[in-house]
DNA sequence: TTAAAATAAGATAAAAATATCCGAAATAGA
DNA sequence: TCTATTTCGGATATTTTTATCTTATTTTAA
């Protein structure tokens, strides 16, 4: 479905968002402790994640990485998939034909898109804020 | 969603059953040259469905794959994605935990849980045969 | 009986995804 | 200014997926 790249970005992302809404910014070292994650990969990934923009960064003592206050209300799954695994998810033909194209479809074009556009809407719908703060409540978890 | 030789095995299982339809066996180098597929790659896959007797094939001259009245009629996508790439589509977390629990959720696990209901759903209820049938009426294409 | 036509299977290769390592750069605070 | 702390960035390593190659085996038509 997405990457793990993308998998240990959106839980790192949601750790960061809970963190920054008390005002404190997460290190490395404990995200990927709450998260699960490996830290040098998830290092890379929320290097990424920083030069699009998502989340803020700081070098040095006391710095690590935050959300701003537009970031964590407007910022949704789907913006951390494009930004980790592009397009692909949302416009590739299901059945790996090189381009989806409605007038030549593949034999599960029409099923394949209607899951295909739910997932869309699933991820543009789903805010980092909300699920920030049902981990916050203990509602979920991050890992297990 | 599906891993690459999953996609082949489907392209390639329903050029086999549009075939067998018409009471044809279809050979390696034909299905490739319709599916669009690797040759090598799809044999192996193709061997592996057989071994899970999703297809029957046959040496020699005048052998080649074929798919059964029985398994043309009830054979469903669902079925490929098993033998291939087994259940983790179905069951795994999706953001990657190490096991899908509604006791202790993920963040995404409410709103996941339905988009993977409705792919399994979708594979359930796609047989290969109408698969076949709107290909062979020339609806669907298998390449471009 | 034999040669051709086909799949079967295992070894190998290439590419992509996942993950680690380490020195450099930046920064806050003493 | 010095030092400890932290991210950054590039090189490297490992694992998994995708793909190919080679040889063996089976089947059947002539
Ligand atoms: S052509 Fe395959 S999903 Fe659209
Ligand atoms: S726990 Fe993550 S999807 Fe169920």
């Amino acid at each position: 479905m997405v990457s793990k790249a993308c998998e240990h970005g959106i839980r790192a992302v949601i750790y960061i968002a809970a963190q920054s809404f008390e005002g404190k910014r997460a290190k490395i070292a404990d995200i990927v402790q709450h998260s699960g994650s490996p830290e040098a990969f998830t290092a890379k990934v929320l290097g990424e994640l920083t030069k699009h923009r998502i989340i803020q960064s700081h070098t040095g003592p006391r710095g690590g990485f935050e959300m701003n206050a537009e970031k964590l209300k407007t910022v949704h799954i789907g913006h951390i998939v494009q930004a980790i695994d592009g397009d692909a998810l949302y416009i590739n033909c299901g059945l790996g034909l090189s381009q989806c194209n409605a007038m030549y479809p593949c034999p599960v074009h029409d099923k394949y898109v209607i899951i295909r556009n739910e997932i869309k809407e699933m991820h543009i719908t789903t805010t980092i804020f909300e699920l920030a703060m049902a981990y916050r409540s203990g509602k979920t978890v991050l890992s297990r």
